[in-house]
DNA sequence: TTGTAAGCGTTATCAC
DNA sequence: GTGATAACGCTTACAA
């Protein structure tokens, strides 16, 4: 692949020329730019960015640490961040951490030998001392999807907490007294903040959530069925299910469907993510908003703007609230 | 951030043994290996991988362009070509190519500059030649789900002309004569050649099918919806519905449920692609399946393989076929 | 077993 | 305006 020494040569000239030619500078004849881009386009030139990024120390590059490439969100929060670095030239590097302590960390250390600038982690293995020290270290390094005190202004997430509140409020506000809640079977935050916050709400309304009457499970659709149907094998009593994401409601309702437990009518169901999915299932789910595309791109320019040298303010987080979407599983009582 | 030099400096050796070090060379006393790495280890260091690459002229990282980063079916598409990247230390630098020319050309250009080794492209928006000029350039180009003849051996693809009769010989098992077509409208190859497929099938059975039972639309729920819309609206008359992926399908289905049109016990409904939708709606989806994550893993070994001095044979190509999935919607008549 | 030094493709600081 | 030339951080013959 030719280099700016051949085009240099094949130009007559010297490689400074050729380097301010490409690089838009200043004090150069039109006649010569124009006759270098001539060739350079010729030769098919391009300029090796591993050699930019040696001298300038700058890449122009984002680094993505994705918890996990088959999750659903993957696609929109890439899609999130990829409307920023589109628009400022600036090229992705992508990884997956597998939700595995070693892999999202074997992540971050590459992303790292290949000098991004910046940085936008989804983490979900590693402890928050670790993600600390990246911060301290990096200056563009931000997380998605958690809150870290020590961090704040690094932090692009969710208020899970108060997303369970609105869960159980909605449910509440139609007259439901008795709920069932099924949730993630995995020890990371947002479960365990959701199901705080539900349990808040009804504290606050002076209701009480048995112990039976919530189920561990997988987060997809199947984890949804098995949910439901281990409820109701051990004669849990609910006219409102709870559930920690959209593919678990949504298998809930296929396994309330098997058993002729229509929805909404006999028994409600919530959500949360409002994802594609539901849309499409019948009836549509009612379900909280996650607005993981803006949450994205807005991680993605403080990542950016960070690496630049802007200074983090003291005291400020990013945090973002769940809003509700009203569509057909939920029902008064 | 430490370099080379620093640790050699630290350790008191020349930056040979440092590198020695780094890369497992030979020919390093065990007694000053082990004191390099603890004093790498302190000063916490990390090799520059664009000096690396700059020297090495091999840069252990795999361009990917994605058509389009909001399908779902790509996190899939991703999640296959990380599977062999992740075992081999690979880094993916990733873009999307937004389905249009330039975006595409771009999104190349940029990785050719970061001097990735080996590429696997979805193009939608780029033509033949352009794409061929490229496989000549770079070792280790390689297109999925796309295939030009002149590089058949750089074609991880779907043969969606046997889909397209697989459809519609299903349909015909079932005994439907009267098919109706809800297929995408945008002028790419897929669904064209989907057409193909079904076109021909149906011709072997002596089966007509008018052109007022095909309608154009997005490749979406929606457009699913407003397919099933026009058609009806115009009186069109059908038992089975053969859809261009299962996101339409599903639509068909929904708007079929709103008509009080039950399936599949009055019209049948099959689908394409096999995603997560098609086990979560109701009825569930018959399908055909689409092994898009094997095809991905197979086209990042190839792109790896080739970029890695292995010459590709000619005559060769990698055609993958679809696999009808039973479930609910399709019925016999 | 270790060190020296050339060179990878750029940018940037000087001179001219 | 243009040209030398010294970095940038690393690998790799070739010496020692």
């Amino acid at each position: 692949m030719a280099t700016i020494k051949d085009i240099a040569n094949a130009a007559g000239v010297s490689l400074a020329t050729v380097s301010r030619v490409i690089n838009n500078g200043p004090k150069v004849g039109e006649a010569t730019r124009q006759r270098i881009k001539k060739i350079m386009l010729e030769m098919d030139y391009r300029p090796n960015a591993n050699a930019r990024a040696l001298v300038t120390k700058r890449s122009a590059s984002l680094g993505v640490v994705l918890a996990e490439m088959l999750d659903p969100f993957f696609a929109t929060l890439a899609h999130g961040i990829e409307t920023v670095t589109q628009e400022r030239n600036v090229q992705i590097l992508m990884s997956s951490g597998s939700i595995r302590r070693e892999t999202e960390l074997k992540a971050i250390e590459t992303l790292l030998e290949h000098r991004v600038e910046a940085m936008v982690v989804h983490s979900k293995a590693l402890d928050d001392a670790t993600l600390i020290e990246f911060a301290r270290e990096v200056p563009g390094f931000v997380l998605i999807n958690r809150y870290i005190e020590a961090i704040g202004n690094r932090c692009v997430w969710l208020d899970n907490v108060a997303g369970g509140r609105l869960m159980a409020d909605t449910m509440l506000r139609q007259g439901h007294r008795k709920l069932a809640v099924i949730t993630s079977r995995y020890q990371i935050d947002d479960p365990a903040q959701r199901l705080q916050g539900i349990r808040e709400a009804l504290a606050d309304a002076g209701i009480e959530l048995p112990e039976s009457n919530i189920e561990y499970s997988t987060p997809d659709h199947a984890g949804g069925e098995s949910a439901i149907h281990n409820l109701m094998a051990r004669g849990a009593e609910f006219t409102g299910v709870l559930a920690y994401n959209d593919a678990m409601a949504s298998g809930a309702m296929t396994m309330l469907f098997d058993h002729y437990i229509t929805v909404p009518d006999k028994v409600s169901v919530i959500g949360f993510d409002d994802v594609l999915l539901a849309q499409y299932c019948r009836p549509k789910l009612t379900t909280l908003r996650y607005p993981i595309e803006m949450m994205a791109a807005k991680a993605a320019e403080l990542a950016l703007a960070y690496a630049e040298g802007q200074q983090p303010e003291a005291g400020v987080t990013f945090k973002y609230t769940p809003t509700l979407v009203k569509r057909e599983s939920v029902k008064a009582v």
